[in-house]
DNA sequence: CGCTGTTGTTTGGTAAACCAATTTGTAGAA
DNA sequence: TTCTACAAATTGGTTTACCAAACAACAGCG
């Protein structure tokens, strides 16, 4: 397990360094917008790596936008500016491990939008598969096993419920951080999930009466907890 | 480029396919926290795809923590319930497509809140950094030339002025679809470009002031127009 | 009968070979 | 000299082959 998580930190590491080389090469031969840079197999030579791992770290930046590549022609610079490639680039490199905290702040930003608008544009539909994620969670907490996920899975339903693809897509792609952290650090204690439970079904009620500014509180409300725990540290 | 765009379609649709059929797999086998999927080669054979697509499709659940990857012992579902699983692979089925409404509703909340944050804790180098983004949106627009990057820019950098790396993650992943989006439906024309300048410029002013309310209300006011694209449709 | 050392098979991961499309260089004719 | 036709090299994409580690089965010893 240990030295699993050690090779893939070596892995993003690789793929991090090749990145940043990337933009030094680009600076350094003055690339402007829709110029080509060397060929995979050249770039894998001169940093002396795999192609496959150039291929990820090319695959990564044009996932952003900022090169594109064309079968059997080569890859590109994007039409952007070269103090928009190097500011972007930073950034790529720096975002990779974000802190927990940021996390749980990003969040609650989240939820308190998507709980407001799930209020206003819930479908019957929407109403059910709440209420069946909802009575899962009461079980587990019932049966006094672990409810961590049950619990994400309700914030999950409301982020659906909102109609907002994107920020369920943004709620789906921070649930797993949060879990692993959540069962890493124990935030949530027993007494808490007991609490949880009622103040599921108050949330679930508001949106039920697509009342947002009921929504709304009962959210702040259950998200009191994790608040002091957010601006405590 | 048509054919270019066919064909990452039909991929996208195969690795959808595969997901969706693994999802089946789990549901028909009845398969439980812990317990291994069939490797990688049968699964490809199965299927009748290549093992490469196999491989991409269970990184992409490994990444939303479904699954779990153990080198030379195999394929394993994560400690996640039956419920849970179905619930979270329907919602990556669907949210492959983030339809610009949602986009752009995203963007705005996320902007208004890290600006609030930004104007709480930039620091001098974030300050100098804006004022850069600034400079070179203006310089654009003075010369009438495409402004759509260095408007992004300037919002990217508030992002990361913000201090929190998941929101700046997020506005970095939207930021490439925002831009595309905008150059297809010409969302901006040139007198909102000119009105910019003066609008970024009372944002970076409010968050040099360190004043978190103002730098909100002219962040409104700069997306005033945004408002009405995205409630008018 | 039970434990242990060994060997063969299976696994995800990785590198190399292959492919079709594109581009480039060249030779020849007008 | 210039344009065209053709061939050879280059490219990103894909498939195949290979690897080392982990596991399972079994033979041999106590």
């Amino acid at each position: 397990m240990k030295l699993e998580t050690l090779t893939i930190g070596d892995n993003q590491d690789v793929q991090s360094s090749i990145i940043s080389r990337i933009r030094d090469l680009i600076n350094y031969k003055n690339l402007e917008p829709g110029d080509k840079l060397p060929s995979e197999r050249m770039l894998s030579d001169k940093f002396e790596v795999s192609r496959s791992n150039v291929r990820e770290a090319i695959q990564k930046l044009e996932f952003y936008g900022l090169l594109k590549s064309i079968p059997q022609s080569g890859t590109f610079v994007a039409n952007i500016g070269v103090i928009a490639m190097n500011g972007m680039i930073d950034d790529i490199l720096r975002l990779d491990k974000p802190d927990f905290k940021s996390l749980v702040e990003t969040r609650i930003l989240l939820e308190l939008k998507s709980v407001r608008l799930a209020a206003l544009r819930r479908t019957e539909e929407d109403l059910i598969h709440m209420k069946q994620t909802l009575d899962a969670y009461s079980e587990k907490v019932r049966n006094n096993e672990d409810a961590v996920q049950e619990d994400l899975l309700f914030h999950l339903a409301i982020a659906k419920a909102s109609g907002n693809s994107t920020m369920n897509t943004f709620m789906l792609t921070i649930t797993p951080e949060i879990i692993t952290n959540f069962e890493k650090y124990h935030v949530c204690d027993d007494n808490q999930a007991q609490l949880g439970i009622i103040e599921h079904e108050d949330i679930y009620e508001a949106i039920k009466l697509k009342n947002p500014k009921l929504a709304k509180e009962k959210m702040k409300i259950h998200f009191k907890a994790l608040y002091q725990y957010c601006y405590s540290i």
